[in-house]
DNA sequence: ACTATTCGCG
């Protein structure tokens, strides 16, 4: 245990070192202010938690355009900076920088995080109301927000928006629903994908698995094994052990071996 | 060019 936190640190360090002589390169080469460098430059940062890298870089950019606010909000957002990253965006309109689908929905996913802290969920849903067009992919983070705070009613509200719902749209709500409690309101909710065409991928399965396991739905856990099967959904842990769960809760002990050994056999990867 | 969904196990 002990080794493994060392090693993760030097791995760390490694890579900052990395990190700063490419960026030593960017300046010799002249590319310090080429946007779409800076923008992969501080992804590079980010993924190594260079936060305060990724800063020093950001302040040297004289002017950011949406790619590079959207690479630092980022930034802020994964390392639990909410405060900061809103405060980028503020800082982004103010430079008149037009904004995008993209950087409104980082914003948005910085409002919720800053939910977790304060008990005030009007600025986000103010941010999404505003957006020049709404897209799937932030009414999902407002789904699933707005489902990790209990307010199941207003993650339904936003849900019904859309014409139109992707896959991972869909399974924000049914896992909202999942994790609130409210069982067969996501049975319900995964029929009507079905009604509606929408393919369930491995994240939905897995969560449909747990409604199943909960309510002892052996006929529909069996059903959703199948269509795991039927449609190549990848087996991995997740989907592993939410079968062995759910056949195990339904009391079909032989069952749960088999979908055991299957994954075993398979061997069941990230 | 960039954004979204899963309970982990000794």
């Amino acid at each position: 245990m002990v080794k493994v936190v060392s090693l993760g640190v030097e791995g760390r360090l490694g890579n900052l070192d990395q990190i700063a002589a490419i960026h030593t390169n960017i300046i010799k080469n002249g590319q310090e202010q080429d946007h779409f460098v800076v923008f992969e430059l501080l992804r590079a940062c980010s993924r190594f938690d260079a936060i305060d890298y990724a800063m020093e870089v950001f302040r040297r950019t004289r002017q950011p355009n949406v790619y590079v606010y959207t690479a630092i909000i980022d930034a802020l957002v994964a390392c639990g900076s909410s405060y900061h990253a809103i405060s980028s965006y503020v800082h982004m309109i103010e430079n008149s920088v037009c904004p995008d689908n993209f950087v409104v929905n980082s914003v948005l996913k910085a409002c919720a995080l800053e939910l977790d802290l304060r008990v005030e969920f009007d600025d986000m849903q103010k941010v999404f109301d505003e957006m020049p067009q709404r897209d799937i992919v932030a009414t999902t983070v407002m789904i699933s927000s707005y489902s990790e705070h209990g307010l199941v009613d207003r993650a339904l509200a936003v849900f019904d928006l859309p014409k139109v719902r992707d896959t991972v749209c869909w399974t924000a709500m049914i896992d909202g629903l999942v994790r609130n409690g409210e069982m067969s309101k996501s049975l319900e909710c995964f029929r009507q994908m079905q009604r509606e065409g929408v393919r369930a991928n491995e994240v939905t399965a897995v969560c449909m698995l747990s409604a199943c396991a909960y309510l002892g739905a052996l006929e529909l856990g069996k059903w959703v094994h199948s269509y795991i099967e039927k449609y190549a959904i990848k087996v991995n842990h997740f989907v592993a052990s939410a079968l062995v769960t759910m056949y195990l809760r339904c009391g079909s002990i032989r069952e749960a071996e088999r979908a055991f050994e299957e994954a075993k056999k398979k061997d069941v990867s990230t």
